[in-house]
DNA sequence: GCTGTAATTAGAATAATTCCAAATATAATT
DNA sequence: AATTATATTTGGAATTATTCTAATTACAGC
């Protein structure tokens, strides 16, 4: 597995920017979720980590996760109680769980559509961040 | 504590659509939700509970939060990694969290907006459920 | 090559929730 | 009203995802 230059580059200027070094177990980890974006859980992400890296711990697994999502390089994602997954995509976009095949998928979201639920608010109050999950059956599920 | 008629014969009728008994148990926890809608977590609830019910114990206020939970006389509301918090609002509504105080409030959502949130799946994609949560600073906790 | 700090590691600890098996409550039947 | 069958409650143990801890290792600047 090899980080695109791209976004080791990327990788590197968020690192620095909060004073934080490159490590292999970083890039490792970045660059697995940015080659299958399956929104793994951390407990996917160590299986597949320790494929070319075995020595790398759990621990180091939800350090690195950590890392990037504060870096805001990658992004958390949760459904009810279920553990947190993990997405490298960086627009602005809501998640589609298949209760069928467990299929996660990515929905587009327009600014205009996020203005409007902006605007739905009561007055005075301002929101950072709108979190937008459905729940259902994707294409190749329905009855 | 007392849970006024109309909710009573709600709670009554919806357990015996499904086959389960009534129990102080589940009246008291419906009755302590619908009066204070803050949006407690089932530890708040187990607190709450036992002012008017010593014996009732954490594993009842478990079985009976789901128990409502299934029978949709109340909505389970997660954010994040937080406990799970319970809901008895069964109006269509997101949630809006405020992370300096604290408080979580209803946010109404008409069913032109659902609509639009709906239009924008991909084709083929059946959503049975939208989850909507804001994320910021409500009208008190502006600076 | 040393030195100070940051990161990794294995394992223990934590927190929310679920599970379990025994006791109790409720509803149905006599 | 007593009997029976089933559902629910209960306290405590178990589970699960995640965080914490303290020791080791890696790294950057001198
Ligand atoms: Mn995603
Ligand atoms: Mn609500
Ligand atoms: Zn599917
Ligand atoms: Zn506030």
């Amino acid at each position: 597995m090899r980080l695109e230059p791209q976004y080791k580059e990327l990788l590197n200027s968020a690192l620095e920017l909060s004073g934080q070094r490159a490590t292999k177990q970083r890039e490792h980890i970045y660059a697995l979720l940015l080659q299958k974006r399956n929104h793994p859980t951390a407990e996917e992400v160590y299986v597949r980590a320790k494929e070319d890296m075995p020595t790398i711990s759990l621990a180091t697994v939800y350090n690195c996760l950590e890392t990037l999502a504060e870096t805001k390089l990658i992004r958390q994602v949760n459904f009810e109680r279920e553990p947190t997954r993990y997405c490298p995509n960086l627009t602005k976009h809501a998640h589609f769980y298949c209760r069928e095949s467990g299929e996660i998928v990515d929905v587009d979201l327009s600014d205009e559509l996020l203005d409007e639920l902006m605007k739905v608010l009561p007055a005075g109050f301002t929101a950072k961040h709108i979190e937008i999950s459905y729940d259902g059956a994707c294409n190749d599920c329905h009855d």
